[in-house]
DNA sequence: AAAGTGACCTCCT
DNA sequence: CAGGAGGCCACTT
């Protein structure tokens, strides 16, 4: 709650994130204790973590993939949710309503495996 | 160390 | 109801 840092726990929630279900960035960044810090929650994951976390699983507000600039990104996280059994709209858009995993089962940062410093590349492509 | 950028969200028009 | 603008926090260079 103090002790890990902010990247620390969006990782661990990011990682803990149930196969089948769904989360925001709004929603990442509340669990961790900042939901204004959304937008921190992409900063972190594009930073990348050094360890292959699902994050995949979390998406926007609405419902849909983003790419931050990356052409590679949307595709390949669609791609991986369909393959998670995620149902898409027509638009791209999936029912985030319905596969909204509960915040409150996000796990205590006590022990975070991934330390604040020095961290490997992350290689999570295909 | 400081400034710029960004995988966002929410409110207002 | 739909579109646009601003603000927030953290990471990168």
């Amino acid at each position: 709650m103090k002790d890990s840092s902010f990247r620390d726990r969006v990782l661990t929630i990011v990682c803990a994130i149930p196969e089948g279900l769904l989360l925001t960035y709004g929603d990442v960044a509340t669990a961790a204790g900042t939901p204004r810090a959304a937008r921190a929650v992409g900063a972190v994951l594009r930073a990348g973590t050094g360890v292959e976390i699902p994050w995949h699983r979390v998406v926007n507000a609405k419902g849909r993939v983003s790419g931050g600039g990356d052409v590679a990104r949307p595709p390949l996280q669609i791609k991986r949710l369909q393959a998670e059994g995620h149902r898409f709209g027509s638009d791209g858009v999936l029912n985030l309503a319905e596969r909204r995993w509960d915040l409150k089962e996000a796990p205590t940062w006590h022990d975070a495996p991934w330390e604040s410093k020095d961290q490997p590349p992350d290689d999570f492509s295909e």
